[in-house]
DNA sequence: CAGTGGTCTAGACCACCCA
DNA sequence: GGGTGGTCTAGACCACTGA
């Protein structure tokens, strides 16, 4: 792991173990340099990754500040990249519903950037969270990238399998939102009648070398959908 | 304005007038070094900042890629603070509803971080895109930072003032997402029936320096809302 | 293994905040 | 004006990609 990493890692657990709140003050940059033996370029490298992940904010002239403004039962919608919910006290299950290789949509091969006589894996879930309906998923993964699935890997954490079991780095996604009335298939899998509000999401997932290999069209049950979003300031 | 911010709005205005497209290169480090006169880091920190706004993407060893794979009709959500929206095309007009300074709500206080007696400015308006029903708006200004505000200004832009007008920098926000069945009032806003989707937005601003300054719930039209959100996985 | 981006350092100097 | 964070540099060295 990068030094710059680890101390990022290290000052979120000073946070988290003494339970600092909103608008805490964390030590000056000098004290930090002396407590990782690190220069000043490497702390501010680890404080910028704690800014964009939302943990602190940075006030130039008087300090660095704990920025912890979430709401119980709300998850995160950028961090919702597969297995992370599992750390945000969510027990998320999946019921699988169908698996299989097959050509891609016209949607799903534009998306992912290929052609619509490759193959792609299919997966269509239910996924539960504390045992509620949280979302219909259907899925489609490039498989010349993700060579292989399996009822149980689906079953569990896809994502963790594409890190830890094929060795990929997801590096980045596009999400589109809408809300509409769900249909009739929809509403019989999350449990509401047709016509019900649901939240609809497509995301495109990239590795890290800009190669999508996930196309994914979620139904929120909008019973169940709390989302909180950390937005930074580099837009003005 | 910063070398490295000077140095990313060229990068990006090469990419617009060159109309390169996802997955187009980018000159190497080197080039760019040259070019603008600056060193490793300074580049390296312009194209950071690019890389958290979603234009481009780098692959050690490799090279540095464009990105751009949004789609037309969607308004980034995130960059959707304020006046933005503007610029990406989309004509957005509002009508002004109620404008006046009161004590904030129990719930409006809490999320200000500021007193039941103090006051805030309350508005509330309704926001037109293209000429259609886009969102239903209801902000407390905490008047202690917001010292001003009239008919004039809110039917604007807000955030355009608190900007140019105030000189106040806004820093970064907390935003709580939830999909709803609207109620009558909203429904007779948004021209739709009660009952209806609805998307519904708490957001809290903050300025640079961590004080929050803005608490605005938002429903939009689920006709017109279709938000795209662009994610970085410093969250694995 | 050449090309290319990423990390890390030490240090000079700048800009903002607040008492 | 003292304290604190931000910018920028030059350069050494590391790590990944792809032919």
């Amino acid at each position: 792991m990068l030094k710059y990493q680890q101390i990022a890692t290290e000052i979120e657990k000073y946070i988290e173990d003494n339970k600092l709140q909103q608008g805490n003050k964390l030590p000056v940059l000098e004290t930090l340099m002396a407590q990782f033996a690190a220069s000043k370029s490497t702390i501010t490298k680890a404080l910028d990754l704690l800014e964009k992940k939302g943990v602190v904010y940075q006030v130039r002239g008087s300090g660095i500040f704990v920025r912890r403004h979430k709401r119980k039962g709300y998850i995160s919608l950028l961090s919702n990249q597969g297995f992370k919910k599992e750390l945000e006290g969510f027990h998320i299950t999946s019921e699988v519903i169908e698996l299989d290789v097959r050509k891609p949509t016209e949607e799903a091969a534009y998306n992912l950037n290929m052609n619509v006589e490759d193959d792609v894996y299919y997966v269509k879930r239910v996924q539960y969270m504390n045992k509620k309906t949280l979302c219909l998923e259907e899925s489609f993964y490039n498989k010349s990238i993700i060579t292989y699935l399996n009822n149980e890997i689906v079953s569990d954490s896809i994502f963790k399998y594409i890190n830890e079991g094929l060795g990929l780095k997801v590096g980045f996604s596009d999400m589109f939102l809408q809300v509409n009335k769900i249909n009739e298939e929809e509403a019989k899998y999350l449990g509401l009648e047709t016509g019900a509000p649901g939240l609809y999401i497509e995301t495109i997932y990239h590795l890290t070398n800009g190669q999508s290999f996930d196309f994914s069209k979620l139904t929120y049950n909008y019973e169940q959908s709390q989302f909180f979003i950390q937005a930074n300031s580099h837009f003005l």
